[in-house]
DNA sequence: TGATTATATTCGATTATACTCATATAATAT
DNA sequence: ATATTATATGAGTATAATCGAATATAATCA
């Protein structure tokens, strides 16, 4: 059975910051590491379980990763839009992860400027 | 935050074959062991997570612990509801502890029959 | 071609979870 | 009172999950 897969997919702070910012756009595994400030095995990791589990799907373009929600398995299990729109989601670190996604974009910058250590963000 | 305690505890099989018969009706400890066929001690620890999650909760009855989903929670998580309501839970292993459940209710026995070892299932 | 880079995967250590068996606790019954 | 019973909890063990560091793979770039 999936649901329970699901479910453990679900389970983890980290996969909850992921699928808290890829609600607002599909994001490649780089800027997913800049954003959350998360290492790059455990970023990998992470998305792997979220991918087994269907919650999320990727597309590769060149030598980025492109990871999005997978829209059907939410038609087939709601509950999963509904966790990560919940209130709780709302507050603490997982605003501040919006935030850094905001600020990612409004910069301009890309994959490409990632590598090269540029930043938009204060450290 | 509660919401990430809460998917932990919904996170496993056992935890939500409970759910699924207590969705139906609050149940004693000894009638969740008899239902699900799982032993005293596994049954309390599984207990206890979803009471500490707040997914349900229990009111003492003479020697006997009544378990019944906390309906408060579902009101604020509306996702637990839809959880256990999903149609991954209405077949297999699952539908099989429905059955027994509404064998154990049409039996007339109860908690006090059942330390007699009195049982209205087939072996 | 060889060098670099993005991502995935392996390894080893650590921590969390679940299970079984045994014991503790609290209520009932005699 | 003691004996019994329902439930909870402790100890030990097995399994699973997570993490960081290192390595493998696959694509790009020079």
């Amino acid at each position: 059975m999936d649901l329970l897969q699901i479910l453990k997919a679900l389970s983890d702070e980290t996969r909850l910051r992921m699928l808290n910012v890829l609600r607002q756009e599909e994001l490649c595994v780089c800027e997913l590491e800049t954003i959350l400030e998360i290492n790059q095995s455990n970023a990998s990791r992470h998305l792997n379980r979220l991918t087994q589990a269907k919650i999320v799907e990727f597309d590769k373009q060149a030598q980025y990763v492109y990871y999005k929600i997978n829209e059907n398995t939410l038609k087939e299990y709601p509950f999963i839009e509904e966790i990560i729109g919940h209130k709780d989601i709302q507050k603490g670190r997982y605003t501040m992860d919006r935030e850094r996604l905001h600020q990612y974009r409004k910069s301009g910058l890309s994959c490409d400027d990632l590598k090269g250590k540029k930043s938009c963000f204060m450290q």
